[in-house]
DNA sequence: TAGATTGTTAATCGATTAACAATC
DNA sequence: TAGATTGTTAATCGATTAACAATC
């Protein structure tokens, strides 16, 4: 089955699958079931069976599936096998709560640089060993390092120009907290995170209960 | 039409349709047809008419949409017309962040107070006028304040007792930044932000480009 | 009134669940 | 081998898109 054609969907609860595969691995878990798993879940196991064989078959009949090599063909699916460098445009709250996320490190999200408007904090080491960078810098950075994924953590009003520059440079994704919808050419990954939509929707939720 | 009855995918996409009218406001446009509203957010007209006639009769045939009356109607769905008070648990750098982000008060999400278990955090004001209390002070607040929503910005080892005692003292709801799925009781509304997910999502993504 | 555009029904598409034959 | 459990096909359910009558 060609990736391509995993719906959105499933892809969607493949990071879910693996935080429950790396539980299960910590407890020593060596073989689960769909059916196991579906009920920590709180997931159906057909779901489970029906999402895997979108990549093949993981599993053995009458056997169930093997944790060790689960976690670790996930983890390969979802490109954790190998280091991303990454850096972070605008140092302020968000991004420097996100630079000083050790966690992103530890499944090989390497942050390399921060960057931000503030002269202030450039040239300061403001988040564990991390440099700041001017925003003008951006260009020649990418020049000399090499950067695959950026977090946008800037204002709305500045992000689609930034944006533009790191396509331009040749960026491969954008991990976007700006609040507005970026439009960026072909090949070059999107991945949104609106909080204050994610708080309206918990907002709309309160009402209702 | 019952609120209950909506599904959760049209519920995901009010606070996006809120944002753009937003901007339309600020652009001064007065109405808007559903196909004009198509091209610029690039859903279906058809999804936008069949969304929000899950919630009553907002356009007008042979006019379109009246853009402030839908905006504001948009905002009482979403629970904006009202003040909420919320209390960020962690005050590390996700939980500065969150409670340093301004936009969300203008929405009527007020943040009263930080919690952390570190010490020297405590009796201090780390974010804007917003003190931190200690983690054991949690009900003594909520029986002193009202207190909605909770924030919870804490690693997630310690997330599920916290999330115990919040719902003990009567949270409406948890805005959930740990990195553990929660079980609350029924009526307490739980929003997850997984972040190390989403960056996961963008990884997969990138393999597959 | 005529034209425009909604509200709504019907058709299509996709995702989830159920069922069971294949097989370890 | 018998039992267990997957992989996979079929059935169901839900969401999206298309079409058009209602109506401003």
């Amino acid at each position: 089955m060609d990736r391509r054609d995993v719906p959105q969907a499933v892809i969607t609860r493949l990071p879910r699958y693996y935080r429950y595969l790396g539980e299960l691995l910590e407890e020593g878990v060596e073989r689960i079931s769909s059916n196991e798993l579906s009920e920590r879940m709180k997931v159906t196991s057909s779901q489970i069976r029906q999402d895997l064989n979108h990549f093949g078959g993981f599993g053995q009949q009458g056997y169930g599936y093997h944790v060790p090599t689960l976690y670790a063909e996930i983890a390969r699916l979802l490109g954790l096998d190998r280091v991303h460098n990454m850096i972070v445009i605008g140092a302020g709250n968000l991004g420097r709560a996100l630079a000083g996320y050790a966690n992103f490190e530890k499944r090989g999200f390497n942050i390399t640089a921060l960057f931000d408007k503030n002269p202030e904090l450039v040239g300061k080491k403001n988040v564990r060993d991390i440099e700041t960078y001017a925003m003008e810098d951006i260009e020649e950075y990418m020049d000399t390092h090499e950067v695959e994924i950026a977090v946008l953590a800037i204002p709305k009003t500045g992000a689609p120009e930034v944006a533009k520059r790191l396509c331009d440079k040749g960026i491969k994704a954008i991990w976007n907290f700006s609040h507005t919808d970026l439009d960026v050419p072909k090949g070059v990954v999107v991945e949104n995170v609106h909080l204050s939509e994610s708080l309206m929707k918990l907002s709309y939720a309160m009402e209702e209960a």
